[in-house]
RNA sequence: GGGCGGUUAGCUCAGUUGGCCUAGAGCGCUGCGUUGACAUCGCAGAGGCCACUGGUUCGAAUCCAGUACUGCCCA
């Protein structure tokens, strides 16, 4: 047998660089290796009880439509951290889903039908959720195929719908389990009411927004009416006069006092309500007297309630006015206020109008003015349940990345108030809740019951009404690998590792979900949570449809590559703060997949044309350099991504195989290979390879591509996906390599700058005498790198000892370990010359100062540690032995 | 009203336990450049009292307090 000797012998032949075009071309490979992947099942973890498993749940989109950038960036971040935990060896579950969004979708679908001219109402419930299913069965295949474009490597054979027959049942068993506890009652109270919805909907889901509208200060007379005295209260919403059931004020305004407990006379429809007195009115507020309409406002309903005051519903559903109203029934809201305006001005009524700014709910979903209503729901106690989740954040069994997060969650969860979760729509998980039409009882049930299961005789009718989509999210953690059952999946996988999200969901979904989860297994749905930040446009405006500012990911990937988009979302996202987008940001990432790929062209040419030679055994200063350079970046860029900084560590590959890889090493190589010794191809191929891994979970496709193209053993991975991530080694550090070469490009950098700062035209070659302490026998060696890379003949490298002065003619450049010689007859300008020579010891005297100052403190010797004393003492030595070498420069130009 | 951010080069942003910072990157800008990886490129360069004021410290872009803009969340 031959000794593996050989170039050609050491790796089998790569793809022929000819067959390679000269630009990446994403279209060409991205589908064709996703569904390579698919196809070996890589993204399908193995499970080994030996083995603990790095699980990440896929917040899922909502069926209302596409994926939007931010998904993009959410998708990128997980499949960032997924990979690179698969790479290293551990079980790997990413497991995908997709929301039903309740009121979400079913307002896109009535929207739809609106089109048609018919409203759900008119097909009825069975027929209406028919046409939801419809809807949903398009888009969820969109959304896969969506990400599948963006080349996430999640599990999709245990892909979850939120209304599939298990989550629905996770749903069921915890509405149940809840509700013998206690912990779901139906009661009446003041709910957020979306007139357009015409749904209740919880306090997340209101949005609060300044508006700027009026405070109308309006007469109240009192009885006995014939005095002619009145009370004057100011409102921002006249309207619900009608449903006013007393005026309160301060107990300590003096201004009242005599009038608590006289009655006032409603105007236009004369009702007589009590004036009572109430810490919580504010006596700065207007005229200090305000209103109190219980039924329309949350404030004015805790007040009735500590008063017995009765209640007055004034509207319908869509908020137009009901009978209550009186002659304004069947207005609108808006309407029946100018109405009443124009009465209360007619009788003399409505005392001034002055212009108010403040808050006013809006519904999430459809932007439409929240009317406050009492109705009869279903709510969550969630406070036992909250004091767990704060105890879990607290003792750290689960901690938020950014930290900052933590206390803005705390905040929320200790004063959390009960959460309304019946919503009135017909899309949804039904409520599990049976009432007998017989005995009157009311039975939570998992399964679907026919008959009361109390009296057993009686019908049963179930509630109509569907839970807030959130219940479901709440349990999605446990429900999808298979909770209530004790599935493999659910004992192996769960609890999970990471929940990563962007951080506007924090209280809908992960505080919720620490809830449910704590509460359904006794254990925390997750070690960790990430919050990234939005994806803003470049203006750092929030995208949206409306504003026409969306980035769609699809159109990017065509343009770009799906590499390109990655890395454009994921490059300037720092934890938690939002990031910008824009085309730039993507021809960035484009140009780097572009630069990957000819560099790898470069390397395969070379591997082509490689005369077989045999192994010196001897490896150049270059190749040890590179070498180590890889390892260090390697060790970093492991600590970041352990530590969640992905930018970062993103930041670092990049910067590595631009700065170092390509722009030096392939230089170097190129030098090397024209002027003989041993062939640069083996480490050129290594280190392409290695950084290849180390930036697969970041471009997956590039990635994969290129590696598929280079030589490989015989026994190594069939993909890059499932190679081993590039861990870095210490013993690989060259220390001495790296500083020689340091020296190489100081040099060569110097002289390249000379030249351009005279203009010295390329094809003028300039000569080069290097003189350096100790070392011009090791840097000789680097004569024809020099040569080429600086275009500089002859270069040659001298002890310092042997200096002598420079003469008129010659250009010098102080470097910290050498001194580079150009002579350059007539073009080189003495006092220029000597003018540089002294700013540049005028910044290193300056340094100097500083430096020794903080060498002479007693205070930093004996406080910083040695590391930094020895790190000061370095440079002070550094750069004093440079700034006799300017001085003697400067003695002999004399 | 309460809370949390942001303010660093023309633009967008890094800079994570205070000292490898004599503050970096991408884009943009200026000059030069096509010898077989790449013009989606290369080489060189200009550009910053790190918002302001004070404090802590041997040492502050980094920690603390306040101010000014600015954004968000909660009520």
């Amino acid at each position: 047998m031959k000794p593996l000797s050989t170039i050609q012998q050491r790796y089998q032949k790569g793809t022929p660089m000819s067959e390679m075009p000269k630009a990446y071309e994403s279209a060409k490979v991205e589908s064709r290796l996703y569904n390579l992947w698919m196809e070996k099942g890589y993204f399908k973890p193995r499970i080994d009880y030996s083995q603990k498993p790095f699980v990440v749940i896929m917040p899922p989109p909502n069926v209302t439509g596409e994926l939007h950038i931010g998904h993009a960036l959410t998708a990128s971040l997980e499949d960032i951290m997924v990979r690179w935990h698969r790479m290293k060896g551990e079980p790997t579950l990413w497991l995908p889903g997709v929301d039903h969004a309740g009121i979400a979708t079913q307002w896109v679908v009535e929207q739809k039908l609106a089109k048609e001219g018919i409203s759900r109402h008119d097909l009825g419930r069975e027929k209406f959720v028919q046409r939801v299913w419809d809807w949903v069965s398009k888009y969820r295949s969109a959304i896969s195929a969506q990400h599948m474009r963006l080349g996430v490597s999640c599990d999709w054979s245990r892909e979850r719908f939120t209304l599939d027959p298990g989550p629905s049942r996770a749903v069921r068993q915890t509405f149940v389990n809840l509700y013998r506890k206690g912990l779901i009652y139906r009661g009446e109270r003041i709910i957020n009411w979306c007139p357009r919805c015409q749904t209740a909907l919880s306090d997340l889901e209101v949005q609060h927004r300044e508006v700027t509208g009026n405070l109308y200060y309006i007469k109240y007379p009192l009885e006995p009416v014939e005095k002619g005295e009145f009370i004057t209260v100011a409102t921002t919403r006249p309207e619900t006069l009608l449903g006013d059931t007393a005026v309160a004020v301060n107990p300590k305004d003096a201004r009242y006092r005599d009038m608590v407990g006289r009655k006032a006379v409603l105007p236009v429809i004369g009702r007589r309500i009590p004036i009572i007195s109430d810490e919580a009115i504010d006596p700065s507020f207007g005229t200090g007297a305000v209103k109190i309409t219980p039924s329309h406002d949350p404030v004015d309903y805790d007040v009735a309630q500590r008063h017995g005051l009765s209640q007055v519903n004034i509207f319908n559903p869509d908020a137009t006015m009901n009978e209550n109203a009186g002659p304004y029934k069947g207005m609108d809201r808006f309407l029946c206020r100018e109405a009443i305006l124009q009465d209360l001005q007619r009788n003399d009524l409505l005392v001034k109008v002055e212009p108010h700014v403040h808050s006013v709910g809006h519904c999430d979903r459809c932007g439409t003015m929240v009317e406050p209503r009492v109705s009869p729901q279903w709510f969550v106690k969630v406070a036992p349940l909250a004091a767990k989740a704060i105890q879990a954040v607290v003792d750290g069994r689960t901690t938020i990345i950014p930290e900052r997060f933590t206390k803005v969650y705390l905040n929320w969860m200790e004063n959390i108030r009960d959460w309304c979760i019946s919503r009135q729509l017909w899309w949804g998980h039904r409520i599990p809740v049976w009432y007998c039409q017989h005995c009157g009882h009311e039975a939570a049930c998992i399964e679907d019951t026919p008959s009361c299961p109390q009296c057993g005789v009686g019908p049963v009718v179930q509630d109509p009404d569907v839970l807030d989509t959130w219940f479901s999210s709440a349990l999605w953690t446990h429900s999808t690998l298979g909770w209530p059952d004790d599935t493999e999946d659910f004992r192996y996988f769960y609890p999970t590792t990471v929940m990563e999200t962007g951080y506007d969901i924090l209280f809908f979904w992960v505080a919720r979900m620490i809830m449910m989860g704590i509460e359904n297994t006794g254990e925390p749905p997750f070690r960790w949570v990430y919050l990234h930040g939005l994806v803003r446009d470049e203006k750092g405006e929030k995208m949206s449809k409306v504003k026409g500012n969306v980035i769609n990911p699809l159109q990017a990937i065509d343009t770009y590559g799906a590499d390109a988009l990655r890395f454009a979302v994921t490059i300037g996202s720092t934890p938690g703060n939002d990031t910008k987008m824009s085309a730039q940001r993507m021809e960035a990432g484009r140009n780097f997949t572009n630069k990957l790929w000819n560099a790898a062209r470069f390397v395969l040419l070379g591997l082509e044309s490689a005369e077989a030679q045999p192994d010196s055994g001897h490896q150049p200063v270059e190749d040890r350099w590179i070498t180590s350079r890889f390892n260090r970046v390697a060790l970093k860029v492991n600590a970041l991504l352990s530590e969640f900084q992905f930018a970062e560590a993103e930041r670092q590959v990049y910067d590595f195989v631009w700065d170092e890889y390509c722009d030096w090493y392939i230089e170097l190589a190129k030098v090397r290979m024209r002027t003989g010794g041993p062939s640069p191809v083996p480490t050129l191929v290594n280190v392409l390879e290695e950084s290849l891994r180390l930036l697969h979970p970041f471009m997956p496709f590039v990635t994969e591509e290129l590696w598929q193209r280079l030589p490989r053993k015989e026994h190594d991975a069939q993909s890059i996906m499932v190679s081993p991530y590039p861990a870095g080694q210490e013993s690989k550090l060259e220390p001495a390599a790296e500083q020689e070469m340091q020296t190489v490009i100081d040099i060569v950098r110097s002289i390249r700058n000379v030249r351009a700062q005279l203009r010295i035209p390329l094809d003028k070659w300039m000569e080069a005498r290097i003189y350096s302490k100790d070392r011009h026998s090791e840097l000789s060696r680097h004569i024809p790198a020099v040569e080429t890379l600086a275009r500089a003949k002859p270069v040659s490298f001298h002890d310092l000892s042997h200096r002598k002065a420079p003469g008129k003619e010659t250009l010098v450049v102080v470097l910290g370990n050498a001194e580079v010689f150009l002579p350059l007859a007539g073009i080189v300008d003495l006092d220029a010359e000597k003018k540089r020579l002294n700013a540049e010891a005028a910044t290193a005297e300056k340094y100097i100062a500083g430096v020794e100052a903080r060498l002479l403190d007693k205070a930093f010797l004996s406080h910083a540690p040695a590391e930094v004393v020895d790190r000061e003492r370095d440079k002070l030595t550094s750069t004093k032995d440079k700034l006799e070498r300017l001085r003697s420069l400067l003695a002999q130009l004399k």
